[in-house]
DNA sequence: CGGCTACTATGACCGTGGTCATAATCGGCT
DNA sequence: AGCCGATTATGACCACGGTCATAGTAGCCG
């Protein structure tokens, strides 16, 4: 969707995003995210002369910004703003998709996490800093709803976790039963947890 | 730890497990494994003429009853059994690790369902088998603590996957707070859903 | 001893895939 | 037109790895 808008080097970006969460990114060919960016082979090692591990790491980052980003138009989406609103949202992305277009893919970035945080090289810190800006701004989303700050970043840590576990789970039962009880059963906690009620 | 106890068979697969967690499902070569199993390889293909996929389906399930065996040993541990103290232990489990060996690895069945579900083989029906290992022996431990049954299930549901998830994290960040973080902020929930108490 | 089964040994095949080298094109600018 | 940087094109190289083929060895049983 839209994707000529945008320039051959996002669109690889993104296409790698794509195949990643799908398949993994040992899995996941070079060519093959030319082929799906529909971008012309010579301009991988133009656009990306670190390599495989460049576009893994920008494909990540993406996905944690994506991520982020998310967060905000989630909270605008929400007529009375509440930690369980908002990670029903969370936890609706993914059982909209599912049911949709079935458990054909995950999170990239918790693909990305499986298939090279033991090898150290700069994705295992691109993985941290792609949690890291998800886990900002829904943090910063529960201290605007009335949760404490030290609370709010672990309960952003636990939503995360959570919901990371709960697509893992999905996926491989192909059945999005993990997300809903997810939801279902996190939801109170979250907002037990705003100051006026607490 | 005991390997030469068991048949070469077993040891393949037990190596196989531990390495598809460290590494992923692709990354790991049916070579190393036998190597890594100090069986020789010629066995490989006399052993699991199913080839790389047999072999990665016995890793999954192995780790499948692993966990599940693992929750009656973490049961019998408790002095007083509460469902906050099962889920401390088994999340326990894995910060020991991480502070004694460091992040290295994950779950393998987590490895198996990012690396596999896409494709699909007999393996995504692995990893949803050893998930249902897992969970079953957890919900019953749960009723045998006054969770009614309908709701144990959907806790065991809810502990698997914020415990996958923080797993993922933690080795993401090479932090163990996503563990804590998920052992402290769900502990309450978890015993709260006792009959008597609720 | 002969033979049979279980297991091991080893080399080769072949596809895949990341990377490099080299050249062609294209677009603007003077 | 002519130059130059940015982009694209394409083929080759090379390592890795799963699999197959073909033996060789070991141990037991008749």
């Amino acid at each position: 969707m839209g994707e000529s808008r945008h320039g051959p080097r996002e669109r690889m970006v993104f296409s790698a995003a794509q195949l990643i969460r799908r398949d993994g990114v040992a899995a996941t060919g070079m060519r093959e995210v030319a082929a799906h960016a529909g971008a012309p082979r010579g301009s991988l090692q133009h656009y990306f002369p670190g390599g495989k591990e460049q576009l893994v790491n920008e494909a990540v980052g993406w996905a944690g910004r994506y991520a982020g980003k998310r967060i905000a138009r989630f909270l605008a989406g929400l007529e009375e703003p509440t930690p369980s609103g908002l990670f029903a949202a969370m936890v609706a992305q993914w059982t909209d998709e599912y049911t949709a277009r079935g458990f054909a893919a995950g999170c990239p970035v918790a693909a990305a996490t499986v298939d090279c945080a033991s090898a150290d090289g700069s994705t295992r810190e691109a993985v941290a800093a792609a949690f890291t800006t998800w886990r900002a701004p829904l943090a910063e989303a529960l201290t605007g709803m009335g949760v404490p700050a030290a609370r709010a970043e672990s309960l952003a840590t636990l939503m995360i976790s959570t919901l990371e576990g709960a697509i893992l789970m999905s996926r491989a039962e192909q059945d999005a039963q993990p997300l809903t009880t997810a939801a279902r059963e996190l939801g109170p906690l979250l907002d037990a947890a705003v100051t006026p009620a607490g």
